[in-house]
DNA sequence: AAACTATCTGAACGTCCGTATAAAAAGTCA
DNA sequence: TGACTTTTTATACGGACGTTCAGATAGTTT
């Protein structure tokens, strides 16, 4: 995994210079995340983001690196929160007894369509850059080790409810649990043309629906063995 | 939609040229839909495709048009007979009676698992870069209305066995079903992560539980209404 | 004050892009 | 054969790309 240049140690420092640079890498990689997220790695270029972002050319080579260097740590940024959240639900469950799958699945998506949703439209973003990245396996093996850790501790939970279940039976549900979500996130636009009704403004509005349909689809794919 | 350039009507004619021309557009045609699945439509050059397809540069605008043209052309080459299996299916199913969800969702995956599986690998880009575009609306809104209307036929067999679930619900479940079985085929790279198993070589070993699930996640969400 | 460092600017670099086109080659038909 | 059409080649063009860098600017330290 790539990261991005380091020139000095922000933390714990009173230059207020490292301060501002802090700030407009900020923004930055804002930009950069924006970029990424409605177009694409190779679809976007330098100066985009520079555009995007307010700054000259130079100063997004400055803070971000290389163009790949600065994607990588767009996509990196904000796992350690997600990560988190998932797994503050995670043992909240655990505190309390009964664990059903449809608890699991609640706790391990409503983070993300909460932050998809209502949140910072940085985050929102970032949502979609995943939910775009997902397709592409060269850019989603950047990511996925990322994840897969607390991925494997629902897993783990999920196969204490059906512990006869095969782990590839179990690996993939799970996988087609991400894909469900990350499908609201991306594709609200054909749900709309379909229904004839205009999409809805928050992923949150598909919770319900999306929550049965994984619940219901992890138990039905897991009962027959 | 943006069509390819026709030079000459190639149908019904004795003239070798056009025959052979229609050959090296094919080739044209085969390489850019590899490309473009592997690697998304910016992030490929003229110049690549025309290496892949083993002709000269000028070759490729001369069959495929400009490189948007040649994108929407290949988008749209295989939907025709895509649609006619699933139509195919779903007439074979309305021929007996007592359709059930799970017979509607084994007619609309199976079509599309057997060609990125076992069939021609030029299916197979097909199917991985339908996979890589329905999370880009500008892109997928190009073959969207081409698949749009056998959605529709299916939407209006699951709304007869589940006559109370709203529209939109039955929109959101039909599209998280896409969804699941585009993941399938665009990422099994992700389940073989999580699984410790490697990935199987064909999409169809995944079916049995792929339909599972969708039907389960769909008895599920239209259930409560 | 001067010395120093981090940040930012503006311009330039070589490269590759998509597209166009003139001319050659190949094939057809009279 | 020679006139004609379709296909292919080779080359060129203007522009945008990612990256680099010397120097200007601003803030800190001594």
């Amino acid at each position: 995994m790539p990261q991005a240049p380091d020139h000095k140690e922000p933390s714990g420092n009173t230059d207020g210079r490292l301060a501002r640079g802090e700030a407009t890498k900020d923004r930055v990689l804002d930009a950069a995340e924006r970029c990424f997220a409605a177009h694409g790695f190779a679809a976007v270029t330098i100066r985009q983001i520079a555009r995007e972002a307010e700054v000259t050319l130079g100063v997004v080579s400055f803070h971000g690196g290389s163009k790949e260097l600065l994607f990588g740590t767009v996509l990196a940024r904000r796992t350690a929160t997600l990560n988190a959240l998932r797994t503050d639900a995670l043992n909240a469950l655990q505190g309390r007894g009964g664990i059903t799958i449809r608890d699991l699945v609640d706790a391990y998506l409503t983070p993300y369509l909460e932050i998809a949703s209502r949140g910072d439209p940085q985050w929102r973003a970032y949502a979609q850059l995943i939910a775009r990245i997902v397709s592409d396996d060269q850019y989603y093996m950047q990511v996925r080790d990322l994840y897969d850790p607390v991925a494997r501790d629902y897993i783990a939970e999920i196969r204490r409810i059906h512990p006869n279940a095969s782990a590839k039976a179990v690996a993939t549900v799970l996988t087609l649990t991400v894909a469900s979500m990350l499908s609201i996130v991306a594709s609200r636009v054909r749900i709309a043309g379909l229904s004839g009704e205009p999409a809805s403004e928050s992923a949150l509005d598909y919770r319900s629906t999306l929550v049965d349909f994984c619940t219901g689809g992890i138990e039905q794919a897991l009962a027959a063995h």
